[in-house]
DNA sequence: ATATTCCTTACGGTTTTCCGTAAGGAATAT
DNA sequence: ATATTCCTTACGGAAAACCGTAAGGAATAT
């Protein structure tokens, strides 16, 4: 089993029952931390001492207090922590289901698993942590797994995201133009705006663009 | 101290750490649901019982699984327990710090505390527990207090929230005067509508609908 | 009873979005 | 080298949204 694990969950209660959870699995050094910042640095601390952390449990999402962060998702810090220690096991642990962000984690940040919050989550974390401490073994929660098989979703770019974006804090589809060439964005011609639009309102079978930004939202893409 | 507390709340890592802090507090009869369904079920069944429940201690967002279920949301489920049991103390547990849903809950159910989960909120959640106590005390979370201070956000009423509801499942601005016609909603004129979506434009300061649908999907109410 | 205010509704002109057509350019295939 | 496909861009007409004006009715105030 995993000796060194760390730990980024800002909620306590959870916090409390992962700890609880490892204990009972044997892992013998558990750390936490409740902001993103915190995780790159212990990780790095860690590296620099020649105990390097052989897991690392994440949530996604982090809300933000008085305190001033450089990170603010557990996505960006999993990007970073990738890179700065490959070998690292990363489990996601979140209630987030949303395919889009779910898929890329895999796909961008090869994550080696993902626990959905819920109502055996525990049980679930369990598993995956076994599974994943096996060279090569991916974790999924069974109610994500279609999630994994589906084809759809990727058609959607960074492109069209950063579209939506800029629709969903009130720039008008007109003045996207010059938003894009003052971002450096391209393209940005009006009418290519104007189909990438069209197009995610085809994809995700909106009615209007209206729509879409609330489609876009409960997706997590805005 | 309370005797009988329910805790409804779909996650267990959450559970375990909600029924852990319960015990320290000496709290006797401890029992849980994962569904909201159940904590109708448990409430009118210790009523039946002569042994009441003096405290419900409820999660607002449940996962939807197989199961089939009635009751989709903590909210309408304490809507429910409000009436069935009017002398029962209610604290919602939740992530959500949508200004909008926090005061309908505190206006419209008469909630006694609101705990938002978080890096500190199982001692809030003991705080809370302990005040709620007191006949007639409110608690929350202290960096929520500001929204319920806050004197915004209550001009808007159910039919704003009915005209914003409906367009963000991508009814046109023009065939909402059939669709309120449909469901008995006046006033359901197109001149009317517009002028109420251009006041919560104004409200929200927002530059568009598309806008002013992702704040309003920010704000939890679509 | 009369005046005032607030809300609803109708209407029309302007702006923005929507949608199809078509042309030019880049990348890829033959 | 040529053909094909894909993407970008421009343009123009139709549809929808936006915004101000004005009239009628209900509730409230005087």
């Amino acid at each position: 089993m995993f000796k060194r694990v760390l730990i980024a969950e800002d909620i306590d209660s959870i916090n409390i029952a992962v700890i609880q959870t490892l204990n009972e699995l044997g892992v013998t050094h558990i750390d936490h931390v409740k902001y993103c910042d915190d995780a790159i640095l212990k990780i790095k601390k860690a590296i620099a001492d020649k105990t390097p952390y052989e897991l690392f449990i994440s949530d996604l999402s982090f809300e933000t207090d008085h305190r001033e962060i450089k990170i603010k998702s557990g996505e960006e810090a999993i990007q970073q922590i990738r890179v700065i220690q490959p070998n690292i096991k990363i489990i996601v642990y979140s209630v987030e289901n949303k395919s889009f962000k779910i898929k890329s984690l895999f796909e961008k940040s090869d994550i080696n698993g993902y626990v959905l919050k819920g109502r055996d989550s525990i049980n679930q974390l369990k598993s995956a942590i076994k599974r994943v401490y096996e060279e090569g073994a991916v974790y999924v929660s069974p109610s994500l797994e279609h999630i994994i098989r589906g084809v759809a979703t990727r058609e959607i770019d960074d492109y069209d995201v950063k579209i939506i974006q800029q629709l969903a804090v009130g720039i008008t589809q007109d003045d996207l133009e010059a938003k894009f060439k003052e971002l450096g964005i391209i393209p940005n011609s009006k009418s290519t705006i104007e189909k990438h639009i069209s197009k995610l309102k085809d994809h995700f079978r909106a009615n209007n663009t209206v729509h879409l930004i609330a489609i876009a939202k409960d997706l997590g893409i805005a």
